[in-house]
DNA sequence: AATGTGAATGTTATAATGTTTCAAATTCGC
DNA sequence: GCGAATTTGAAACATTATAACATTCACATT
């Protein structure tokens, strides 16, 4: 893939993976988590891919890797992954994707683009404290917070006004 | 199944039931849309669950009515259904829910209860400025939004402390 | 009443996503 | 090394969703 294919200009895709490897290598050896062989290649994959990916698109690149993995060993190493919060999982898409703020306490918010299909991922107090206080409203405790938008990214907009 | 085991003290899901169904009916006619038999019986076995029922759940039910259908035919009736806004689909769940809203324009947010199974529709405006407003600080333009909250329901808050 | 038309449904098959289960291998503390 | 716990392999299976094409139905027009 070259880099001009890439979801943003002047964003050097490598090196934001590589960051992202070696940010989740310090954040499992703090908490004694052992990145695995298998769990470090499907988050590679994840990364590599500017999209949220399926549970068994990760499994094909596996099987280009000559890793002839079942859909357990991926399902596995996606829960550890989110359970670490290094990829999140978005409902809408039953798809994953790396998490951009691994390591910091966060509520993410996605905006998924239909036209590209890129998604960006925010960190949105405003949106948490708002969903906070309508549950609190109602005497509700929440636990786990699915906020996915989907929409048009800046970008596509750009281009269908063209 | 007893009155007692419903989720609310004092609420008659019966008439509750059928004036969901009433509203729908209107609803349809005031659009020209075809509220067939099959789309309000499944309309109905998912109003007369109290919990978020799956297609195939559907399906199961109807087949129990001496109505031999495929799954084309559940999915059909929803997609119906969810067009019109007279239910919901919640992702987290791979489910759907009569829509408490229906017939005014509204964005949901919902409860889901992880003890009891219970889902709560909120109308969340707050929320949904939250959302519009963190989207256009990057100028992306939402088109449908997802919030799913899963937690713990202020009965079950309470059948727990006990 | 017959007929044409589009919407709705039936039917079969299949795709896509996710889980259970049990066995084997690996890792880690001792 | 040794035993316990974690991780992985492997096969089968369960669940959720869609594709493709034939048929029927409701309704407006002859």
């Amino acid at each position: 893939m070259s880099v001009s294919a890439l979801p943003y200009r002047q964003h050097n895709h490598d090196s934001c993976i590589a960051d992202a490897l070696s940010d989740a290598r310090a954040i499992c050896q703090h908490q004694n988590a052992r990145l695995t062989a298998t769990r470090e290649r499907v988050l590679e994959l994840i990364w590599q891919s500017h999209r949220p990916l399926g549970a068994y698109d990760v499994l094909a690149m596996l099987a280009k890797d000559g890793h002839n993995a079942a859909p357990p060993t991926v399902y596995r190493a996606l829960d550890f992954l989110q359970q670490y919060g290094l990829v999140h999982r978005i409902a809408s898409l039953n798809a994953f994707i790396g998490c951009t703020h691994a390591g910091t306490r966060h509520q993410g918010m996605f905006l998924i683009c239909y036209h590209c299909g890129n998604v960006l991922e925010l960190s949105a107090p405003t949106v948490s404290q708002a969903i906070e206080g309508a549950a609190a409203d109602v005497a509700f405790r929440p636990d786990n917070v699915t906020i996915e938008v989907s929409g048009c990214c800046p970008r596509c907009t750009e281009n269908s006004d063209e």
